[in-house]
DNA sequence: CGCGAAATTGAAGACACTCAAAGAGTGTGG
DNA sequence: CCACACTCTTTGAGTGTCTTCAATTTCGCG
């Protein structure tokens, strides 16, 4: 927790120049979306890596649109350890809604980072302008309710290795549908293994244990931030994937 | 995950007769909500205890509105477990977005429930003709999604102990402040010992003994459905509640 | 009153944690 | 450009919480 995250700041990520977008791949890349949130933007927020964008209890009135980077949301407790609860991409929207009474979670910037600031009034503004912003929101949000619902039944019923070996896909798959033209199986994740043990609810040194037996299975490695897929299908196994239904949280429709 | 709760059948809730919803005290039951998802409703439905509303990886294509009756969401595993992610109460929203992929997790009825049906089409015409109505879902979604957050720092980050006497204290304060007026420090939870052990990430029969601990200290009692909290004060100690802000979910404030 | 579901208890074992120390890698400052 | 400082990773030993398995009791409902 602490506001120094020096070895994840290289890693940057420019939508504009983003491939997906120019072909029409990326599904999350919707011109319109940015086109309106820009509108109605305050201006831009640049975050270094490690500072936050808000903080746990502290009062917030304006919403975040990540442009690009890496920010985590955490719920700090009260012993000083801390739960993870989603890792945002570039074009979320972070900090829906903001309230007067004080978030219920923070959000620390993984790398630098930039934001588009739109503050309350601005947002009642385009809701009153573009009412179908606030349908956009809701299948964000609902979006990322899909996604705290996995990271649930992960938490809650898996092993530990089941945890880590799913987190790393899901990471991996989210992270690399931004760049369809890019196949890689290697890739930087901005995290430390104490970050996937604080969002899988295990401490760094049982995720290193589990680290070490994938990695003697050849199946994945993660070191030192760089993650490297080496049997994609026995990863899929050891998450323990229901393949009745993979990455549901993936499904972009909006709905309605 | 028998279709059989019979115990459970008699709990009702009546929104119309509600005390709260009278003199407005109730945020939740907000007329217009109600109102306008009348105007857009196929029907009503009746679902007895123990049936489903929608099935796990089933397409659906309406939302619901719950209006009486209690409802939990659970994601299905392959080994026959399940994870249960949330407890519905009157006045929510459920099953949205509707998704022809499949749902991402099942619905279950806990005691007779009813509901208004939304059907898509129904859907975006209300989206059309009242706007507003869609940023009253995105901010009911983005209550379901923290209070998942909160869900996820219980089971990641606490103890059994913690993680049974803070469910126990949700489920008590969200159900009561549907009734204001009513102040016992008794009532029924139309649930199992099991099912609190599915919602936590524990087993039923552990469960079992933590709630031993605390019947012994005369904190809580929970035992064949019938909740009773002794000692409020020690309850939310052993709950582990972070005094900075307790039950931030509770918050309605629709933003914008 | 009897059937089935839910709750209760015991004993044994497994998985993940704590504490502690050493090693590896990265970025900074000299 | 190199050495230092710091973070991150790695490993071991011992511990404890929670699980598993199985049997018994209590309770609700017909």
């Amino acid at each position: 927790m602490v506001d120094s995250r020096r070895g994840a700041k290289r890693l940057s990520f420019d939508c504009e120049k983003c491939r997906a977008r120019a072909d029409g791949l990326c599904r999350d890349c919707r011109p319109e979306f940015t086109r309106v949130l820009a509108l109605f933007k305050s201006g831009d927020r640049v975050v270094a890596a490690g500072r936050h964008l808000f903080l746990f209890g502290e009062p917030s009135s304006a919403i975040y649109g990540l442009h690009d980077g890496w920010v985590c949301l955490y719920k700090p407790l009260l012993d000083g350890r801390r739960q993870i609860l989603h890792f945002a991409l570039p074009n979320s929207v972070l900090g829906f809604p903001p309230t007067e009474r004080g978030m219920a979670y923070s959000a620390q910037a993984l790398t630098d980072v930039t934001v588009s600031v739109i503050p309350r009034n601005g947002l009642s503004a385009m809701f009153r302008e573009h009412p179908e912003m606030a349908m956009r929101i809701a299948a964000l949000v609902s979006l990322d309710r899909d996604l705290a619902f996995d990271h649930l039944s992960n938490i809650g019923r898996r092993t530990a290795r089941q945890r880590v070996a799913h987190l790393l896909l899901e990471l991996f798959v989210r992270a690399r549908m931004r760049w369809p033209g890019f196949h890689t199986e290697e890739m930087l994740l901005p995290i430390t293994q104490e970050d996937i043990g604080d969002t899988m609810g295990l401490t760094g040194v049982h995720v290193n244990r589990v680290l070490r037996e994938l990695r003697r299975e050849r199946i994945v490695e993660f070191h030192y931030r760089r993650l490297r897929i080496i049997d994609p299908d026995r990863l899929l196994d050891a998450a323990g994937v229901d393949p009745r239904l993979a990455f549901s949280w993936l499904s972009r429709t909006p709905s309605g």
